[in-house]
DNA sequence: CAGAATCCCAAGTGATACTG
DNA sequence: CAGTATCACTTGGGATTCTG
């Protein structure tokens, strides 16, 4: 079981720190979440639909997202510029797990 | 599927943004993890074990887990004082989902 | 359009000392 | 022993403006 480590601390080590440092924070897991439910979506259209979202926010979260692999940029070089993200296949199978997280702490 | 909200944003609503609420932070799942692996724990044992928490957070986490239902916190009226912490049946079930989250985030 | 740069603020975290 | 009080500090988040 991947939660035990002996008498812990995980500290460091711990998935559970390594998966909040991939979905933590205010608003990744409302971008999966949306790029989930609507697709290929473009940056403004996100910042519209996650209403609140600043710049400097959605920018750096959506750059950690791609470096982490949770989600593609792709460019398409039109005039003026077009940027879709989406979410990567690996995060794909993040869903269902979030799915029941969601669940459990609703039904506390 | 708990996930979808029409087109998002979950926003305030979302299951994740509560679960996020409840056991994110710094060391609220090192202090669950801590209690399931090791059982009931006194409070200086446990702020041994986790290493680096100050009196601050430790039992700031503890009050918000405890009247989040997640933590029981049971006084022992011996000289001197012994108080013991435990995590709940409801955390119990959580225990299984961040096995989950864990082993996915170390797989990607 | 898609972001980067800048500046600011609030919240979270931490070290230390102290007390019922 | 199990915390609380106080204060300092770091980080994350946000508003706004600007540019390739």
């Amino acid at each position: 079981m991947a939660v035990n480590h002996d008498n812990c601390p995980c500290m460091d080590s711990c998935p559970l720190n390594h998966a909040l440092a991939l979905i933590g924070g205010k608003w990744k897991m409302q971008i999966l979440c949306s790029l989930y439910n609507n697709g290929p979506t473009r940056y403004n259209q996100l910042k519209k639909t996650l209403d609140g979202v600043s710049n400097t926010v959605l920018a750096n979260a959506l750059r950690e997202l791609e470096e982490d692999g949770l989600v593609e940029r792709q460019e398409y070089l039109e005039v003026p510029v077009r940027v879709e993200y989406r979410i990567t296949e690996p995060c794909q199978r993040l869903i269902p797990i979030l799915d029941e997280l969601g669940n459990w702490s609703m039904e506390l």
